[in-house]
DNA sequence: GTTTATGTTTAGACAGGACTAAACATTTTT
DNA sequence: AAAAATGTTTAGTCCTGTCTAAACATAAAC
Protein backbone atom coordinates (compact mmCIF):
# COMPACT_ATOMS: atom_id res chain seq x y z
CA UNK A 1 0.00 0.00 0.00
CA UNK A 2 1.40 3.02 -1.60
CA UNK A 3 4.85 1.93 -0.68
CA UNK A 4 7.88 4.10 -0.70
CA UNK A 5 5.51 7.25 -0.95
CA UNK A 6 4.64 9.73 1.47
CA UNK A 7 1.54 8.94 2.98
CA UNK A 8 -0.87 10.90 4.90
CA UNK A 9 -2.54 8.29 6.86
CA UNK A 10 -1.58 6.98 9.89
CA UNK A 11 -0.24 3.66 11.18
CA UNK A 12 -0.74 3.79 15.11
CA UNK A 13 -4.02 5.00 17.41
CA UNK A 14 -2.81 8.28 18.72
CA UNK A 15 -2.18 11.04 16.74
CA UNK A 16 -0.16 13.43 18.01
CA UNK A 17 3.21 12.94 17.83
CA UNK A 18 3.73 9.46 19.47
CA UNK A 19 5.80 9.15 22.70
CA UNK A 20 9.17 8.57 22.45
CA UNK A 21 9.75 7.83 26.07
CA UNK A 22 8.49 4.71 25.32
CA UNK A 23 10.64 3.58 22.18
CA UNK A 24 14.28 2.43 24.00
CA UNK A 25 16.33 2.74 21.25
CA UNK A 26 18.39 4.49 23.57
CA UNK A 27 19.96 6.95 20.78
CA UNK A 28 19.88 10.42 21.19
CA UNK A 29 16.99 12.70 20.32
CA UNK A 30 18.74 14.53 17.49
CA UNK A 31 19.51 10.62 15.95
CA UNK A 32 15.90 9.15 16.51
CA UNK A 33 13.39 10.48 13.55
CA UNK A 34 10.26 12.52 14.82
CA UNK A 35 7.01 10.73 14.64
CA UNK A 36 6.14 11.95 10.75
CA UNK A 37 9.07 10.29 9.73
CA UNK A 38 9.17 7.39 11.57
CA UNK A 39 4.93 6.82 10.40
CA UNK A 40 5.68 8.08 6.79
CA UNK A 41 3.20 10.64 7.82
CA UNK A 42 2.88 14.24 6.47
CA UNK A 43 1.60 16.70 8.97
CA UNK A 44 -1.37 18.58 8.33
CA UNK A 45 0.27 21.81 7.13
CA UNK A 46 2.44 19.66 4.60
CA UNK A 47 -0.81 17.94 3.18
CA UNK A 48 -2.61 21.94 2.63
CA UNK A 49 0.13 23.10 1.73
CA UNK A 50 0.56 20.31 -1.37
CA UNK A 51 -3.48 20.86 -1.88
CA UNK A 52 -3.43 23.99 -1.93
CA UNK A 53 -0.32 24.02 -4.76
CA UNK A 54 -2.59 21.84 -7.00
CA UNK A 55 -5.49 23.67 -7.21
CA UNK A 56 -3.08 26.66 -8.01
CA UNK A 57 -1.32 24.55 -10.54
CA UNK A 58 -4.65 22.53 -12.08
CA UNK A 59 -7.30 25.38 -10.77
CA UNK A 60 -9.54 26.68 -13.38
CA UNK A 61 -7.12 29.02 -14.88
CA UNK A 62 -3.86 26.65 -14.24
CA UNK A 63 -0.70 28.65 -13.78
CA UNK A 64 2.25 27.19 -15.23
CA UNK A 65 4.20 29.01 -12.62
CA UNK A 66 3.08 28.14 -8.78
CA UNK A 67 5.29 31.10 -6.79
CA UNK A 68 5.98 31.72 -3.39
CA UNK A 69 3.61 34.39 -2.95
CA UNK A 70 0.79 32.63 -4.46
CA UNK A 71 1.22 29.98 -2.27
CA UNK A 72 1.03 32.40 0.66
CA UNK A 73 -2.05 34.52 -0.23
CA UNK A 74 -4.16 30.40 -0.70
CA UNK A 75 -2.45 29.78 2.74
CA UNK A 76 -3.01 32.85 4.16
CA UNK A 77 0.49 32.75 6.12
CA UNK A 78 3.35 35.46 5.65
CA UNK A 79 5.31 34.76 1.91
CA UNK A 80 8.43 33.69 4.36
CA UNK A 81 6.51 30.95 6.16
CA UNK A 82 5.42 29.30 2.44
CA UNK A 83 9.34 29.03 1.27
CA UNK A 84 10.15 27.52 4.84
CA UNK A 85 7.40 25.08 4.33
CA UNK A 86 8.32 24.75 0.32
CA UNK A 87 12.33 23.92 1.12
CA UNK A 88 11.03 21.23 2.86
CA UNK A 89 8.44 19.61 0.90
CA UNK A 90 11.53 20.36 -1.82
CA UNK A 91 13.62 17.78 0.52
CA UNK A 92 11.04 15.47 0.88
CA UNK A 93 10.98 15.39 -3.25
CA UNK A 94 6.89 16.18 -2.99
CA UNK A 95 7.68 19.52 -4.85
CA UNK A 96 10.29 20.66 -7.25
CA UNK A 97 11.76 24.01 -6.01
CA UNK A 98 13.92 26.58 -8.02
CA UNK A 99 14.15 29.65 -5.96
CA UNK A 100 12.96 32.87 -7.28
CA UNK A 101 11.53 30.82 -10.22
CA UNK A 102 8.37 29.03 -8.78
CA UNK A 103 7.13 25.33 -7.10
CA UNK A 104 5.83 22.44 -9.14
CA UNK A 105 4.52 19.01 -8.15
CA UNK A 106 6.34 15.81 -8.36
CA UNK A 107 4.36 12.81 -8.82
CA UNK A 108 4.56 11.84 -5.49
CA UNK A 109 3.58 15.52 -4.48
CA UNK A 110 0.45 15.38 -6.89
CA UNK A 111 -0.68 11.68 -5.00
CA UNK A 112 -0.28 13.41 -1.66
CA UNK A 113 -2.66 16.41 -3.22
CA UNK A 114 -4.81 13.78 -4.98
CA UNK A 115 -5.52 11.77 -1.61
CA UNK A 116 -6.34 14.86 0.08
CA UNK A 117 -8.42 16.18 -2.41
CA UNK A 118 -10.16 12.79 -2.79
CA UNK A 119 -10.74 12.88 1.17
CA UNK A 120 -12.29 16.50 0.86
CA UNK A 121 -14.74 16.00 -1.47
CA UNK A 122 -16.07 12.86 -0.40
CA UNK A 123 -16.48 14.31 2.95
CA UNK A 124 -18.27 17.47 1.87
CA UNK A 125 -20.50 14.93 -0.31
CA UNK A 126 -21.06 13.27 2.74
CA UNK A 127 -21.51 15.89 5.22
CA UNK A 128 -23.92 17.20 2.54
CA UNK A 129 -26.10 13.83 1.82
CA UNK A 130 -25.82 11.82 4.91
CA UNK A 131 -25.55 14.47 7.29
CA UNK A 132 -27.64 17.19 5.92
CA UNK A 133 -25.40 19.86 5.49
CA UNK A 134 -25.94 23.34 3.67
CA UNK A 135 -22.90 23.24 0.31
CA UNK A 136 -21.83 26.33 1.95
CA UNK A 137 -20.85 24.99 4.96
CA UNK A 138 -18.86 21.45 4.07
CA UNK A 139 -16.25 23.34 2.88
CA UNK A 140 -15.20 24.17 5.79
CA UNK A 141 -16.00 21.21 8.22
CA UNK A 142 -13.97 18.85 5.79
CA UNK A 143 -11.23 21.49 5.76
CA UNK A 144 -10.41 19.77 9.29
CA UNK A 145 -11.80 16.14 8.89
CA UNK A 146 -9.84 15.59 5.82
CA UNK A 147 -6.62 15.33 7.56
CA UNK A 148 -7.62 13.13 10.42
CA UNK A 149 -9.90 10.43 8.84
CA UNK A 150 -8.62 7.19 8.28
CA UNK A 151 -8.21 5.03 5.29
CA UNK A 152 -11.38 2.82 6.62
CA UNK A 153 -13.13 5.69 6.78
CA UNK A 154 -12.64 7.06 3.53
CA UNK A 155 -13.66 3.62 1.88
CA UNK A 156 -16.73 3.48 4.39
CA UNK A 157 -17.81 6.88 3.15
CA UNK A 158 -16.84 6.36 -0.36
CA UNK A 159 -19.25 2.95 -0.35
CA UNK A 160 -22.21 4.86 1.69
CA UNK A 161 -21.95 7.37 -0.97
CA UNK A 162 -21.98 5.08 -4.20
CA UNK A 163 -18.69 5.45 -5.18
CA UNK A 164 -19.52 8.98 -6.29
CA UNK A 165 -17.56 11.02 -8.39
CA UNK A 166 -17.53 14.84 -8.23
CA UNK A 167 -18.34 16.59 -5.26
CA UNK A 168 -21.77 19.30 -3.92
CA UNK A 169 -20.05 21.43 -6.22
CA UNK A 170 -19.23 19.84 -9.25
CA UNK A 171 -15.72 19.10 -8.08
CA UNK A 172 -14.11 15.60 -9.63
CA UNK A 173 -13.20 13.55 -6.24
CA UNK A 174 -10.08 11.80 -7.79
CA UNK A 175 -9.95 7.99 -7.16
CA UNK A 176 -8.21 6.11 -4.63
CA UNK A 177 -5.37 5.23 -7.42
CA UNK A 178 -4.97 9.26 -7.79
CA UNK A 179 -7.20 9.76 -11.14
CA UNK A 180 -8.56 12.92 -11.54
CA UNK A 181 -11.20 13.34 -14.27
CA UNK A 182 -10.45 16.65 -16.03
CA UNK A 183 -13.95 18.74 -16.60
CA UNK A 184 -14.49 20.02 -19.62
CA UNK A 185 -15.89 23.30 -18.99
CA UNK A 186 -15.90 26.86 -19.02
CA UNK A 187 -16.89 29.84 -16.75
CA UNK A 188 -20.40 31.03 -17.65
CA UNK A 189 -18.60 34.95 -18.22
CA UNK A 190 -17.20 33.51 -21.62
CA UNK A 191 -20.61 32.39 -23.12
CA UNK A 192 -22.75 33.74 -25.79
CA UNK A 193 -26.06 35.17 -25.90
CA UNK A 194 -28.33 32.95 -26.80
CA UNK A 195 -26.79 29.51 -25.65
CA UNK A 196 -27.96 26.64 -23.94
CA UNK A 197 -25.42 25.04 -21.31
CA UNK A 198 -25.33 23.08 -18.10
CA UNK A 199 -23.57 24.13 -14.63
CA UNK A 200 -20.97 21.92 -14.26
CA UNK A 201 -19.56 22.95 -11.22
CA UNK A 202 -19.11 26.06 -9.16
CA UNK A 203 -17.01 28.21 -7.20
CA UNK A 204 -16.75 26.50 -3.36
CA UNK A 205 -14.44 29.65 -2.13
CA UNK A 206 -16.77 32.10 -0.57
CA UNK A 207 -20.08 30.63 1.35
CA UNK A 208 -22.17 33.91 0.87
CA UNK A 209 -21.48 33.24 -3.19
CA UNK A 210 -22.80 29.43 -2.65
CA UNK A 211 -25.62 30.30 -0.54
CA UNK A 212 -26.54 33.54 -3.29
CA UNK A 213 -26.17 30.77 -5.76
CA UNK A 214 -28.29 27.95 -4.00
CA UNK A 215 -31.32 30.89 -3.65
CA UNK A 216 -31.18 30.77 -7.03
CA UNK A 217 -31.22 27.54 -7.78
CA UNK A 218 -28.14 27.20 -9.61
CA UNK A 219 -26.37 24.20 -8.82
CA UNK A 220 -24.40 21.49 -10.56
CA UNK A 221 -26.60 19.47 -13.29
CA UNK A 222 -29.34 22.32 -13.78
CA UNK A 223 -29.57 23.70 -17.57
CA UNK A 224 -29.83 27.08 -18.52
CA UNK A 225 -30.08 29.26 -21.04
CA UNK A 226 -28.17 32.73 -21.60
CA UNK A 227 -30.92 34.82 -22.77
CA UNK A 228 -28.98 38.45 -22.58
CA UNK A 229 -25.14 39.68 -22.06
CA UNK A 230 -24.68 43.58 -21.47
CA UNK A 231 -22.17 44.80 -22.61
CA UNK A 232 -18.71 46.18 -20.84
CA UNK A 233 -18.57 43.16 -18.46
CA UNK A 234 -22.21 43.89 -17.40
CA UNK A 235 -24.96 41.38 -15.74
CA UNK A 236 -25.85 38.43 -17.61
CA UNK A 237 -29.54 37.57 -17.57
CA UNK A 238 -30.02 33.84 -17.44
CA UNK A 239 -33.62 31.65 -17.81
CA UNK A 240 -33.80 28.24 -16.11
CA UNK A 241 -36.16 25.36 -16.16
CA UNK A 242 -39.45 26.72 -16.24
CA UNK A 243 -38.74 29.81 -18.13
CA UNK A 244 -37.50 31.57 -13.66
CA UNK A 245 -35.02 34.39 -15.01
CA UNK A 246 -32.35 35.69 -12.98
CA UNK A 247 -29.75 38.90 -13.79
CA UNK A 248 -26.71 37.76 -12.31
CA UNK A 249 -23.61 39.95 -12.21
CA UNK A 250 -19.84 39.28 -13.57
CA UNK A 251 -18.58 38.11 -10.16
CA UNK A 252 -21.47 35.77 -10.29
CA UNK A 253 -21.43 34.13 -13.37
CA UNK A 254 -17.51 33.62 -12.86
CA UNK A 255 -18.35 31.49 -9.95
CA UNK A 256 -19.80 29.47 -12.84
CA UNK A 257 -18.60 26.44 -15.00
CA UNK A 258 -20.49 25.40 -17.67
CA UNK A 259 -20.33 22.74 -20.26
CA UNK A 260 -21.63 23.83 -23.96
CA UNK A 261 -22.16 20.56 -24.97
CA UNK A 262 -25.21 18.55 -23.89
CA UNK A 263 -23.77 15.89 -21.97
CA UNK A 264 -25.55 12.78 -20.79
CA UNK A 265 -26.35 12.50 -17.76
CA UNK B 1 -23.13 29.61 24.66
CA UNK B 2 -21.13 28.68 27.06
CA UNK B 3 -19.05 32.21 27.96
CA UNK B 4 -16.71 32.65 29.90
CA UNK B 5 -15.78 28.69 29.74
CA UNK B 6 -13.18 27.18 28.02
CA UNK B 7 -14.73 25.99 24.91
CA UNK B 8 -13.13 23.63 22.78
CA UNK B 9 -15.05 24.37 19.60
CA UNK B 10 -13.47 26.49 16.54
CA UNK B 11 -15.04 29.94 15.41
CA UNK B 12 -13.83 30.50 12.18
CA UNK B 13 -12.99 27.91 9.14
CA UNK B 14 -9.54 27.31 9.41
CA UNK B 15 -8.27 25.06 12.38
CA UNK B 16 -4.16 25.95 12.02
CA UNK B 17 -3.02 28.72 14.00
CA UNK B 18 -4.68 31.52 12.54
CA UNK B 19 -2.88 33.86 9.95
CA UNK B 20 -1.11 36.72 12.14
CA UNK B 21 0.03 38.04 8.94
CA UNK B 22 -3.85 39.18 8.07
CA UNK B 23 -4.39 41.14 10.90
CA UNK B 24 -3.28 44.31 11.30
CA UNK B 25 -3.12 45.38 14.86
CA UNK B 26 0.16 46.66 14.49
CA UNK B 27 1.23 45.41 17.60
CA UNK B 28 4.51 43.24 18.37
CA UNK B 29 4.01 39.92 18.28
CA UNK B 30 4.71 39.15 22.04
CA UNK B 31 2.05 41.56 23.01
CA UNK B 32 -0.42 39.47 20.69
CA UNK B 33 -2.66 36.79 21.97
CA UNK B 34 -2.07 33.10 20.20
CA UNK B 35 -4.78 31.59 17.97
CA UNK B 36 -5.78 29.58 21.07
CA UNK B 37 -6.56 32.83 23.61
CA UNK B 38 -7.65 34.49 21.05
CA UNK B 39 -10.59 31.84 19.92
CA UNK B 40 -10.93 30.66 23.23
CA UNK B 41 -9.97 27.26 22.15
CA UNK B 42 -7.97 24.53 23.30
CA UNK B 43 -4.86 22.99 21.64
CA UNK B 44 -5.66 19.25 20.80
CA UNK B 45 -3.08 18.15 23.84
CA UNK B 46 -4.86 20.05 26.62
CA UNK B 47 -7.91 18.50 25.68
CA UNK B 48 -6.83 15.29 25.76
CA UNK B 49 -5.03 15.83 28.80
CA UNK B 50 -8.05 17.05 30.78
CA UNK B 51 -10.28 13.91 28.91
CA UNK B 52 -7.73 11.67 30.67
CA UNK B 53 -7.65 13.16 34.29
CA UNK B 54 -11.62 12.95 33.84
CA UNK B 55 -11.45 9.23 33.11
CA UNK B 56 -8.50 8.89 36.02
CA UNK B 57 -10.61 10.58 38.37
CA UNK B 58 -14.22 8.99 37.72
CA UNK B 59 -12.86 5.45 36.00
CA UNK B 60 -14.31 2.48 37.24
CA UNK B 61 -11.53 2.99 40.22
CA UNK B 62 -11.85 6.18 40.83
CA UNK B 63 -8.51 7.95 42.28
CA UNK B 64 -9.13 10.25 44.47
CA UNK B 65 -5.86 12.10 43.83
CA UNK B 66 -4.62 11.52 40.36
CA UNK B 67 -0.96 12.40 40.51
CA UNK B 68 1.50 13.38 37.31
CA UNK B 69 2.83 9.80 36.75
CA UNK B 70 -0.90 8.57 36.43
CA UNK B 71 -1.30 11.45 33.72
CA UNK B 72 1.94 10.86 31.97
CA UNK B 73 1.15 6.86 31.86
CA UNK B 74 -2.48 7.44 30.24
CA UNK B 75 -0.95 10.18 27.71
CA UNK B 76 2.16 7.74 27.37
CA UNK B 77 4.52 10.65 27.72
CA UNK B 78 7.20 11.55 29.97
CA UNK B 79 6.42 12.78 33.30
CA UNK B 80 8.14 16.26 32.98
CA UNK B 81 5.73 16.60 30.01
CA UNK B 82 2.67 15.85 32.28
CA UNK B 83 3.74 18.31 34.86
CA UNK B 84 4.55 20.82 31.77
CA UNK B 85 0.69 20.67 30.80
CA UNK B 86 -0.76 20.07 34.11
CA UNK B 87 1.20 23.55 35.32
CA UNK B 88 -0.24 25.09 32.12
CA UNK B 89 -3.89 23.79 32.40
CA UNK B 90 -3.73 24.78 36.43
CA UNK B 91 -3.00 28.64 35.06
CA UNK B 92 -6.26 28.95 32.83
CA UNK B 93 -8.47 27.21 35.87
CA UNK B 94 -8.58 24.01 34.49
CA UNK B 95 -7.24 22.22 36.91
CA UNK B 96 -6.23 22.68 40.88
CA UNK B 97 -2.85 21.53 41.10
CA UNK B 98 -0.94 21.08 44.01
CA UNK B 99 2.47 20.43 43.75
CA UNK B 100 4.01 16.51 44.60
CA UNK B 101 0.35 16.51 45.39
CA UNK B 102 -1.52 15.70 42.67
CA UNK B 103 -4.33 17.05 40.26
CA UNK B 104 -7.80 17.69 40.05
CA UNK B 105 -10.46 19.00 37.62
CA UNK B 106 -12.09 22.54 38.27
CA UNK B 107 -15.61 22.63 37.71
CA UNK B 108 -14.35 24.46 33.99
CA UNK B 109 -12.13 21.63 33.10
CA UNK B 110 -14.72 18.86 34.09
CA UNK B 111 -16.82 20.74 31.56
CA UNK B 112 -14.32 20.59 28.73
CA UNK B 113 -13.64 16.84 29.53
CA UNK B 114 -17.01 16.12 29.49
CA UNK B 115 -17.29 17.94 26.00
CA UNK B 116 -14.57 15.87 24.35
CA UNK B 117 -16.06 13.14 25.61
CA UNK B 118 -19.38 13.48 24.66
CA UNK B 119 -17.80 14.12 21.09
CA UNK B 120 -15.49 10.56 21.82
CA UNK B 121 -18.17 8.91 22.55
CA UNK B 122 -21.20 10.11 20.28
CA UNK B 123 -18.65 9.58 17.09
CA UNK B 124 -18.02 6.07 18.24
CA UNK B 125 -21.59 4.83 18.04
CA UNK B 126 -21.79 6.88 15.10
CA UNK B 127 -19.04 4.83 13.39
CA UNK B 128 -20.36 1.83 14.73
CA UNK B 129 -24.56 2.34 13.79
CA UNK B 130 -23.77 4.28 10.75
CA UNK B 131 -20.95 3.04 8.84
CA UNK B 132 -20.62 0.02 10.39
CA UNK B 133 -17.48 0.02 12.19
CA UNK B 134 -16.68 -2.93 14.48
CA UNK B 135 -16.21 -1.87 17.69
CA UNK B 136 -13.58 -2.30 18.63
CA UNK B 137 -12.56 0.07 15.71
CA UNK B 138 -14.09 2.84 16.87
CA UNK B 139 -12.03 4.06 19.74
CA UNK B 140 -9.20 5.01 17.63
CA UNK B 141 -11.06 6.76 14.70
CA UNK B 142 -12.98 9.00 17.58
CA UNK B 143 -9.71 10.01 19.24
CA UNK B 144 -8.78 11.42 16.41
CA UNK B 145 -11.91 13.03 14.94
CA UNK B 146 -13.05 14.56 18.64
CA UNK B 147 -10.91 17.13 18.26
CA UNK B 148 -12.30 18.44 14.88
CA UNK B 149 -15.63 18.43 14.58
CA UNK B 150 -17.91 21.05 15.12
CA UNK B 151 -21.08 21.71 17.26
CA UNK B 152 -22.80 20.99 14.34
CA UNK B 153 -21.63 17.84 13.37
CA UNK B 154 -22.06 16.85 17.11
CA UNK B 155 -25.47 17.99 16.70
CA UNK B 156 -26.53 16.36 13.57
CA UNK B 157 -24.42 13.41 14.37
CA UNK B 158 -27.03 13.43 17.91
CA UNK B 159 -29.98 13.65 15.99
CA UNK B 160 -29.64 10.91 13.44
CA UNK B 161 -28.51 8.76 16.51
CA UNK B 162 -31.96 9.64 18.26
CA UNK B 163 -30.54 11.66 21.35
CA UNK B 164 -28.55 7.86 22.46
CA UNK B 165 -27.75 7.66 26.30
CA UNK B 166 -24.83 5.08 25.80
CA UNK B 167 -21.52 4.60 23.25
CA UNK B 168 -21.93 1.50 21.75
CA UNK B 169 -19.30 -0.20 24.71
CA UNK B 170 -22.27 0.71 27.18
CA UNK B 171 -20.18 3.86 28.40
CA UNK B 172 -22.73 6.78 29.05
CA UNK B 173 -22.27 9.81 26.46
CA UNK B 174 -22.53 13.27 28.55
CA UNK B 175 -25.30 15.58 27.53
CA UNK B 176 -24.66 18.56 25.67
CA UNK B 177 -25.04 20.86 29.23
CA UNK B 178 -22.53 18.56 30.81
CA UNK B 179 -24.27 16.01 32.70
CA UNK B 180 -23.42 12.34 32.88
CA UNK B 181 -25.35 9.57 34.02
CA UNK B 182 -23.28 7.59 36.48
CA UNK B 183 -23.74 3.80 35.88
CA UNK B 184 -24.77 2.05 38.98
CA UNK B 185 -22.51 -1.66 37.78
CA UNK B 186 -19.79 -4.21 39.43
CA UNK B 187 -16.71 -5.97 37.32
CA UNK B 188 -17.88 -9.08 36.90
CA UNK B 189 -15.36 -10.84 39.34
CA UNK B 190 -17.36 -9.63 42.25
CA UNK B 191 -20.45 -11.34 41.44
CA UNK B 192 -21.07 -14.49 43.39
CA UNK B 193 -21.64 -17.92 41.68
CA UNK B 194 -25.45 -18.10 40.71
CA UNK B 195 -26.27 -14.62 40.11
CA UNK B 196 -28.19 -13.38 37.29
CA UNK B 197 -26.64 -10.34 35.42
CA UNK B 198 -26.63 -7.80 32.96
CA UNK B 199 -23.84 -6.33 31.33
CA UNK B 200 -24.13 -2.52 31.31
CA UNK B 201 -20.37 -2.39 30.08
CA UNK B 202 -16.73 -3.27 28.50
CA UNK B 203 -13.80 -1.64 29.17
CA UNK B 204 -12.52 -0.38 25.61
CA UNK B 205 -9.07 0.40 26.16
CA UNK B 206 -8.04 -3.07 24.20
CA UNK B 207 -9.29 -3.89 20.82
CA UNK B 208 -8.15 -7.33 20.90
CA UNK B 209 -10.42 -7.82 24.31
CA UNK B 210 -13.36 -6.01 22.72
CA UNK B 211 -12.74 -8.32 20.10
CA UNK B 212 -12.62 -11.39 21.87
CA UNK B 213 -16.02 -10.22 23.82
CA UNK B 214 -17.81 -9.46 20.73
CA UNK B 215 -16.83 -13.03 19.20
CA UNK B 216 -18.15 -14.83 22.88
CA UNK B 217 -21.04 -12.48 22.29
CA UNK B 218 -20.49 -10.53 25.35
CA UNK B 219 -21.87 -7.17 24.89
CA UNK B 220 -23.70 -4.50 27.15
CA UNK B 221 -27.82 -5.44 27.54
CA UNK B 222 -26.63 -9.34 27.24
CA UNK B 223 -28.08 -11.05 30.47
CA UNK B 224 -25.89 -13.91 32.00
CA UNK B 225 -25.83 -16.43 34.79
CA UNK B 226 -22.83 -17.16 36.87
CA UNK B 227 -22.41 -21.09 37.23
CA UNK B 228 -19.13 -20.98 38.72
CA UNK B 229 -16.15 -19.33 40.10
CA UNK B 230 -12.84 -21.51 40.20
CA UNK B 231 -11.31 -20.71 43.38
CA UNK B 232 -7.77 -18.50 44.28
CA UNK B 233 -9.08 -16.03 41.75
CA UNK B 234 -9.67 -18.85 39.15
CA UNK B 235 -11.74 -18.51 35.64
CA UNK B 236 -15.44 -17.73 36.19
CA UNK B 237 -18.12 -20.26 34.22
CA UNK B 238 -21.16 -18.15 32.47
CA UNK B 239 -23.92 -18.62 30.72
CA UNK B 240 -25.67 -16.53 28.19
CA UNK B 241 -29.34 -16.97 26.32
CA UNK B 242 -30.11 -20.11 24.81
CA UNK B 243 -27.52 -21.50 27.60
CA UNK B 244 -24.57 -20.87 26.01
CA UNK B 245 -21.40 -21.63 28.03
CA UNK B 246 -18.20 -20.06 28.13
CA UNK B 247 -15.41 -19.90 30.52
CA UNK B 248 -13.01 -17.06 31.09
CA UNK B 249 -10.27 -15.83 32.85
CA UNK B 250 -9.54 -12.82 35.45
CA UNK B 251 -8.65 -10.33 33.18
CA UNK B 252 -12.13 -10.89 31.08
CA UNK B 253 -14.29 -10.73 33.51
CA UNK B 254 -12.82 -7.74 35.13
CA UNK B 255 -13.43 -6.09 31.70
CA UNK B 256 -16.83 -6.16 31.87
CA UNK B 257 -19.10 -4.41 34.19
CA UNK B 258 -22.64 -5.57 35.08
CA UNK B 259 -25.64 -4.56 37.35
CA UNK B 260 -27.19 -6.99 39.83
CA UNK B 261 -30.78 -5.30 39.57
CA UNK B 262 -32.72 -5.91 36.69
CA UNK B 263 -33.40 -2.45 35.03
CA UNK B 264 -36.01 -2.16 32.59
CA UNK B 265 -35.21 -1.67 29.40
C1' DG C 1 15.49 9.26 62.82
C1' DT C 2 18.70 8.74 59.10
C1' DT C 3 19.05 6.61 54.80
C1' DT C 4 17.06 4.94 50.61
C1' DA C 5 13.78 4.71 47.07
C1' DT C 6 10.35 6.76 44.49
C1' DG C 7 7.96 10.30 42.52
C1' DT C 8 7.91 15.41 40.90
C1' DT C 9 9.58 19.44 39.24
C1' DT C 10 13.04 22.49 37.05
C1' DA C 11 16.38 23.41 33.48
C1' DG C 12 17.77 23.18 29.02
C1' DA C 13 17.16 21.40 24.23
C1' DC C 14 14.66 20.28 20.09
C1' DA C 15 11.24 20.00 16.17
C1' DG C 16 7.63 22.12 13.71
C1' DG C 17 5.43 25.96 11.94
C1' DA C 18 4.37 30.49 12.29
C1' DC C 19 6.12 35.59 12.45
C1' DT C 20 9.11 40.17 11.35
C1' DA C 21 12.90 42.56 9.52
C1' DA C 22 16.53 42.74 6.52
C1' DA C 23 19.16 41.11 2.57
C1' DC C 24 18.99 39.48 -1.94
C1' DA C 25 16.98 38.69 -7.03
C1' DT C 26 14.26 39.81 -10.61
C1' DT C 27 11.32 42.70 -13.11
C1' DT C 28 9.61 46.93 -14.62
C1' DT C 29 10.03 51.64 -15.43
C1' DT C 30 12.19 55.51 -17.22
C1' DA D 1 21.27 50.75 -18.96
C1' DA D 2 20.40 52.60 -14.35
C1' DA D 3 16.85 53.17 -10.95
C1' DA D 4 12.76 51.83 -8.72
C1' DA D 5 9.44 48.51 -7.55
C1' DT D 6 8.28 43.97 -6.58
C1' DG D 7 8.94 39.47 -5.15
C1' DT D 8 11.93 35.85 -2.59
C1' DT D 9 14.90 34.18 0.63
C1' DT D 10 17.67 34.33 4.89
C1' DA D 11 18.25 35.27 9.72
C1' DG D 12 16.57 35.39 14.00
C1' DT D 13 12.40 34.99 17.28
C1' DC D 14 8.34 32.91 19.30
C1' DC D 15 5.12 29.37 20.88
C1' DT D 16 3.64 24.64 21.73
C1' DG D 17 4.54 20.29 23.18
C1' DT D 18 7.70 16.99 23.52
C1' DC D 19 12.24 15.04 25.43
C1' DT D 20 16.45 14.05 28.84
C1' DA D 21 19.13 14.93 32.80
C1' DA D 22 19.53 16.75 37.10
C1' DA D 23 17.67 18.77 41.30
C1' DC D 24 14.20 18.53 44.61
C1' DA D 25 10.29 16.43 47.78
C1' DT D 26 8.03 12.86 49.90
C1' DA D 27 7.43 8.25 51.44
C1' DA D 28 9.35 3.91 52.89
C1' DA D 29 12.84 1.15 55.11
C1' DC D 30 15.85 0.14 58.40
Amino acid sequence: MRQGRAWIGRSSGTWFSGSVAADATGLPLSAQKSACEREHMLSQAAQDYLKSIYKLQHGHEPRSTVNTSLVAERMEVAAASATNMIKKLAEMNLVQHTPYQGVELTPAGEAVALEVLRHHRLLELYLADALGYDWDEVDAEADRLEHVISEEFEDKIDRVLGHPTTDPHGAPIPTKDGNIESTDCVPLTQVEAGATVVIVQVNDQSPEMLRYLGALGLRPDVTLIVRERAPFNGPMTIALEGNVQHVVGVNVSDSIYVSTTEQGT
